[in-house]
RNA sequence: GCCUUGGUGGCGGAAUUGGUAGACGCGCUGGAUUCAAAAUCCAGUUCCUUCACCGGAGUGCGGGUUCGAUUCCCGCCCAAGGUACCA
């Protein structure tokens, strides 16, 4: 009986899958242990060592887990949607389904090969509409909720809605859009339908915006953040850019502190978690708001009365002469209003015929920002631009309403009732934008930060000079900082140049400069200005803010070292406590007033937030950065005009896909109000298409499908009887969302669907749910740190909120398992060598254009590169070719080289200067297919390489000792090279006209790399081959015993020998001369202990996810069991349960063997006993200094005093300390003795 | 820059409550077996010196703590991964 592994595979593949071995059932006595790997995307390129290796280390876990007597639920699927079926349907109009289905086909052969122990019944795949029924499904729960602040859970959203209904958002503590208004119950119930769909759309978990993207044109579709890659996409590396397009985003801020808490209570890798961390980004600090001066009163103009904007002084007088006209002769209807507004019935201020920037209005409130206006009355020069002026006036925050004359004269109660319900419903100025603006009571009282001219009079500062007033211009600039301690030594603004505010306050002297520095900066792409982070630049825009608490004027820059993307797009600068700042303002010469006690920053900031104490700061002198900063927020917390405030990093993601093969959404919409389908009719199928490119007019692939099951050839709902509009004023025919989701949609909750694979009535039931909880191990690659393993979070805290699920957390324990590298082999290239120093003997200027490639071997590159690089330190002064090295390692070659192919050194050029960086070109790696070299030898079979591509098929090569390989000369032609030596080398059994190309036994040796493992480079190594080859025990063993499961590490078939031969020794330990031999005898003592010894290491092996050393273990055991020639079967049907988790095939075989009737994962992990290792001596090292001599054998029993006889006496010990008295003898008993002369 | 992980023979790697550095395997060298090869078995294999014994050095570098440091502390260097004008 021979170790047969191909036959023995085989066999017991097929009984596991008969006999349903690892199938997992829902209920069990036994505890519950789920072991789940990350479900690959089935590639055309199918399975390489690399990817098995997390399934094997998962695999043997699970069988681990079964023998210690848990329930294990350990599934497999696919997560089959994606973009590369897609892209192969596009080329080649093959259905991305057909596609899949093959692929996945591969991937299960190639996987069974292997011998997992998955429960193939729970098998989920993404792209099935039984599985996206529920995707759909969840994402309608999500639509359906929002994120309270108070209760810290997604809510339905309906709750909302009710809320509304009685009190407003007034009180509403929720995960919002930014641009969210206040508003009373009144108008909530006055809104239209509509209108309360985009308000409550501001609420929801996943909504529609009109956001910036990126887009990826190559692609054809938007990528999310995680998906680009330096800029690139990640898949294909094509470039993106910025665009503006409505989106489904996925409200993941609102879960960012929940996500940065769960971490805490999660066994995950550190690295991953700081990932997370990172990448959720929070930071703690302050939102400061400032005000901005304006620029006339900048100017020391300021015209009385004027609290407001206009970019000419001289218009401003004009329009204010005009102004002052209108008041004089108003309309009828303009003093029956007037005569109301001004009566303060409303409590309120009221301007008549005031200046707003250029435009004369008839009556505004400016503390509330609302305009009144009287039609019926030509408003001179703006009357056709009427439209424009609206605009102009809501950019400055504004909101205008407009009566007719009718209605003012004949209703004027109406109107003031109108009026006033606006006041209520207005918050101050727009753009003040953070958060609880309606909480503080200074705002709501109207008097905070909104101040009316004559406060600010009132306010007017000293410092400020004559004529300078502090302006409520409507606009305050709200910054976010983390060192609000630092904010007397802010001595300049910057803003974004995308900040909204830029053009609004920048004055006319500064408008070209900074329109041209905004074009210029807005042309550099986001990769240029990565690349650029050195270089300093900025405008200053001419317009000052004012310091909140020294009321100084502080100049307003803009700057592209500010990103508009992050807190608010605006910093306020300290350039004594930030090196961005402090560079920036070095460079523009801006002050750098210094607030650290007894701290130099003449050369650089001081951003140490400890290790001083600030000063030059009113009320914060002499506090630390703790202190002051708690002083500073409570400052800026009474006067309104600040707040403590979390930031975080991490953005709502972006939902939407413009691509055929993924989850259709379940909308449709109605007056462009998106609507769910409802739940019944799930699943909402993928329709077919004839093309799955984007329609003519840029609409998604989906917008060629010609019929959806329910939908006509507009994309659009019919009322029929599968699908009735929701409510019955809806029949019709309504447009569907013809985005699909993205990739991480499905892979966001599929681990709940495999408790419960097949339910159909739910995404999965509750009482599996609440028997498997969570995954108790996870295992798969770092690389979806920012991904998939945040968005799953997100979704399960979502489904926990709901109610859904039983834990919060989907994965008790994750581990990160190394990459398998590859070691790629590289052919060198020589080309361009015309151009770089070398000239055609035939006149042809290029070898590049050489109808034979010419690669040379890998010693002649690395001399070569060699060349180069002193080349490069050498300069590019004039060179002697010959002198300065060695194109070829000697005179001869190179003479060879150059007269066989026509070519001349160009030794001479009339500069005598040779061109350095041709010279770097001129030699190209080339990744060539390790299935070109020889065995597992670096040498190239250069026949199997050059009929690999037709452009090689004349290749010459130049092998190590620089003799020429060329194919040419197999066919009997050669070139006209020196054939002298190929003469004498010609083989008689080639015949006539053919010569070897392999002169002198020289080889091509190829380079050697290690790189990721992939299709692309070449360097995959099929774990088929390796089965059918050693078979899948020694490709399981092999993988585990290359090194530790978390570190990546190049695969090296060649080691693979040690696990075959492994396998082989276990296999005689068992069968001897072609049959079992086997005894019942009693083992020795030192049979046992080998056992126990290799029971616990196995164990806590296994345990601590360190499979290499297992595998040592095993080899050890087996070694030293053959050694004793063991065969009793005490010891060696243990041992089998032992090592099957690692090599279940032999071992199934040979316990059937042993004569057991069931399958060896049905047996109990063996107990270790501890008697078995106890020691009764200790073979004592003893050292002298700390240097280990010798060693003695002594009793375990012995004291120190007898130990310290013991090797006192000892012969050896006399010797070293040759007659010196010990200064000290250190015994650890049981350890070692130490002796210090 | 910041965060994280790591750095040990020719190679993959082992050993950390501080206690014999290099387990196990590959490769290499020598031997047995064989007509020969493969396979198998045996012995050796950190480096330097030496025929050998002996001796010396040695876990990225430099210090420190200790009877004793791959392990702990301080300061650096290098590599890989993540992240970045994040205010």
């Amino acid at each position: 009986m021979k170790y047969n592994y191909n036959e023995i595979e085989a066999k017991w593949q097929k009984y596991w899958a008969e006999h349903q071995t690892f199938k997992a059932e829902n209920n069990s006595e036994k505890p519950k242990f789920y072991v789940l790997d990350m479900f690959p995307y089935p590639s055309g390129a199918g399975l390489h060592v690399g990817h098995p290796l997390g399934y094997i280390a998962s695999d043997i876990y699970a069988r681990y887990k079964r023998l210690k007597g848990f329930n294990v639920l350990h599934p497999q699927g696919y997560d089959s949607f994606g973009l590369p079926a897609e892209q192969y349907a596009i080329q080649t109009g093959q259905h991305p389904a057909i596609t899949t289905e093959e692929n996945i086909k591969t991937y299960r052969r190639q996987l069974d090969k292997i011998g997992f122990s998955f429960d193939w019944s729970r098998e989920v795949r993404t792209s099935n509409p039984d599985y996206y029924q529920w995707t759909q499904w969840i994402f309608i729960q999500l639509y359906n909720s929002y994120y309270c602040k108070d209760a810290n859970q997604a809510r339905p959203i309906a709750e909302l809605a009710a809320v509304f209904k009685i009190e407003g958002n007034i009180r509403i503590n929720a995960a919002c859009d930014d641009d969210t208004t206040i508003f009373s119950s009144d108008d909530w119930n006055t809104f239209s339908k509509k209108e309360q769909q985009i308000i409550l759309a501001k609420y929801r978990l996943t909504y529609l915006s009109e956001s910036e993207v990126n887009w990826c044109p190559a692609l054809g579709t938007v990528l999310a953040n995680d998906e680009i890659v330096n800029g690139v996409s990640e898949r294909g590396g094509h470039p993106i850019v910025r665009k503006k397009m409505k989106q489904w985003s996925m409200r993941i801020s609102a879960y960012a502190q929940r996500l940065l808490d769960g971490l805490q209570t999660i066994d995950w890798p550190q690295p991953l978690k700081d990932s997370q961390t990172n990448w959720i980004g929070r930071s703690e600090g302050a939102s400061v708001v400032f005000k901005v001066l304006s620029p006339t009163l900048s100017e020391g103009k300021g015209v009385k009365d004027v609290g407001y904007l206009t970019g000419n002084p001289e218009i401003a007088h004009l329009l204010l002469e005009k102004a002052k006209e209108m008041r004089a002769n108003p309309t009828q209807a303009e003093a029956i209003l007037w005569e109301q507004l001004k009566s303060k019935n409303l409590e309120l201020k009221f301007r008549q015929q005031h200046l707003i920037g250029d435009f004369i209005v008839d009556f505004v409130c400016l503390s509330k920002k609302l305009i009144i206006e009287v039609d019926g009355k030509i408003h001179d020069f703006q009357v056709e631009k009427d439209e424009e002026r609206t605009k102009i006036l809501e950019d400055k925050g504004y909101k205008i309403i407009r009566f007719k004359n009718k209605e003012v004269i004949g209703n004027i109660d109406k109107v003031i009732s109108k009026i006033e319900n606006e006041l209520k419903v207005l918050p101050f100025g727009k753009d003040l934008g953070w958060e609880n603006k309606v909480l503080s009571p200074t705002l709501s009282e109207g008097k905070g930060v909104n101040f009316d001219n004559d406060e600010f009079e009132k306010r007017k500062s000293p410092s400020l000079g004559e004529g300078f007033r502090m302006g409520d211009l409507g606009w305050d600039i709200e910054v976010f900082t983390t060192r609000p301690d630092t904010i007397f030594g802010v001595s300049f603004m910057t803003l974004a140049p995308e900040h909204e505010l830029v053009l609004k306050i920048t004055t006319d002297e500064y408008l070209p400069k900074v329109r041209e520095y905004i074009t210029k900066t807005a042309g550099r792409s986001e990769r240029e200005r990565m690349a650029d982070v050195k270089t300093i630049s900025g405008q200053f825009t001419g317009a000052y803010a004012i310091h909140p608490f020294t009321d100084e004027k502080i100049p307003i820059w803009i700057g592209d070292y500010v990103l508009a993307s992050y807190g608010t797009g605006a910093v306020m600068s300290v350039p004594c406590g930030d090196q961005r700042d402090y560079d920036f303002a070095k460079y523009f010469e801006i002050p750098i007033p210094n607030i650290f006690a007894d701290v130099d920053i003449s050369t650089e900031a001081f951003s140490d937030k400890e290790n001083t104490f600030i000063t030059n700061s009113d009320f914060l002198n002499g506090l630390n950065y703790k202190q002051a900063t708690q002083k500073v927020i409570e400052k800026l917390e009474e006067k309104g005009i600040g707040k403590r405030k979390i930031n975080y990093r991490l953005r709502d993601a972006v939902f939407s896909r413009q691509r055929y093969w993924g989850e259709p959404f379940p909308v449709y919409y109605v007056d462009d109000i998106p609507q769910m389908i409802e739940e019944k009719y799930l699943p909402i199928i993928l329709p077919e298409v004839e093309n799955y490119l984007p329609t003519e007019d840029g609409r998604p692939p989906l917008g060629n499908a010609t019929h959806w099951a329910w939908c006509t050839q507009t994309n659009t709902i019919v009322s029929n009887d599968k699908i009735s509009p929701p409510s019955g004023d809806l029949g019709g025919v309504f447009p569907l969302e013809l985005n699909t989701m993205p990739g991480w949609a499905g892979s966001s909750w599929y681990f709940n669907r495999y408790m419960d694979a097949h339910n159909s009535t739910e995404f999965a039931g509750k009482e599996a749910l609440n028997y498997w909880k969570e995954v108790d191990l996870y295992i798969g690659g770092s690389e979806h740190a920012t991904g998939h393993l945040l968005y799953a979070r997100f979704w399960q805290k979502f489904l926990f909120d709901l109610g859904l699920v039983p834990v919060d957390e989907f994965a008790r324990k994750l581990i990160n398992q190394g990459m398998i590298l590859g070691m790629s082999a590289f052919v060198y290239r020589i080309s361009n060598l015309g151009s770089s120093g070398f000239r055609d003997k035939l006149g042809r200027d290029s070898v590049g254009n050489f109808s034979n490639k010419l690669f040379v071997s890998s010693l002649y590159y690395k001399e070569l590169i060699k060349i180069f690089e002193n080349l490069r330190i050498e300069s590019t002064s004039s060179l002697d070719f010959r002198r300065n090295g060695v194109f070829f390692r000697d005179q001869k070659i190179e003479n060879d080289i150059l007269n066989n192919f026509g070519l001349e050194l160009y030794r001479y050029t009339t500069s005598n200067t040779l061109s350095l960086s041709l010279y770097a070109n001129s030699i190209i790696p080339i990744h060539v297919d390790i299935s070109f070299l020889k065995g597992l030898t670096d040498e190239l079979n250069i026949e199997a390489f050059k009929n690999s591509r037709e452009e090689y098929k004349n290749a010459i090569f130049i092998g190590e000792n620089g003799k020429i390989l060329s194919p040419t000369l197999s066919e009997g032609k050669g070139v006209s090279t020196n054939n002298d030596e190929i003469e004498q080398d010609k083989s008689p059994s080639l015949g006539e006209g053919f010569r070897m190309g392999d002169i002198g036994g020289d080889k091509y040796i190829v380079g050697r790399e290690v790189e990721k493992m992939s299709k692309s480079k070449y360097n995959t190594v099929n774990p088929d081959e390796i089965c059918e080859q050693h078979g899948a025990d020694s490709l399981r063993l092999f993988e585990m015993f290359l090194g530790p499961l978390e570190q990546s590490k190049p695969w090296n078939t060649a080691g693979i020998t040690g696990v075959d031969g492994f396998l082989k020794k276990l296999w005689k330990l068992y069968i001897l001369n072609d049959s079992l031999e086997i005894s019942d005898e009693n083992p020795s003592a030192a049979e046992f202990k080998i056992l126990h010894k290799t029971i616990k290491k196995v164990a806590e092996d296994i345990e601590n996810f360190s499979f290499n050393t297992s595998v040592s273990n095993f080899m050890i055991a087996v070694n030293e069991l053959t050694a004793l020639k063991c065969n009793k079967r005490a010891i060696l049907e243990p041992l089998l349960i032992v090592i099957s988790p690692y090599a279940p095939h032999i071992t199934e075989e040979l316990w059937t063997l042993l004569g057991n009737n069931e399958s060896i994962s049905k047996a109990v992990f063996p107990s270790f006993e501890a008697q078995y290792l106890v020691e009764s001596t200790k073979n004592y090292p003893v050292s002298f200094n700390g240097k280990m001599k010798f060693t003695l054998e002594l009793p375990l029993d012995l004291t120190k005093e007898e130990i310290q006889d013991a090797v006192m006496n000892h012969q050896k010990t006399i010797q070293f300390i040759a007659g010196k008295t010990p200064k000290t003898i250190i015994i650890v008993p049981g350890k070692i003795v130490n002796i210090v002369v």
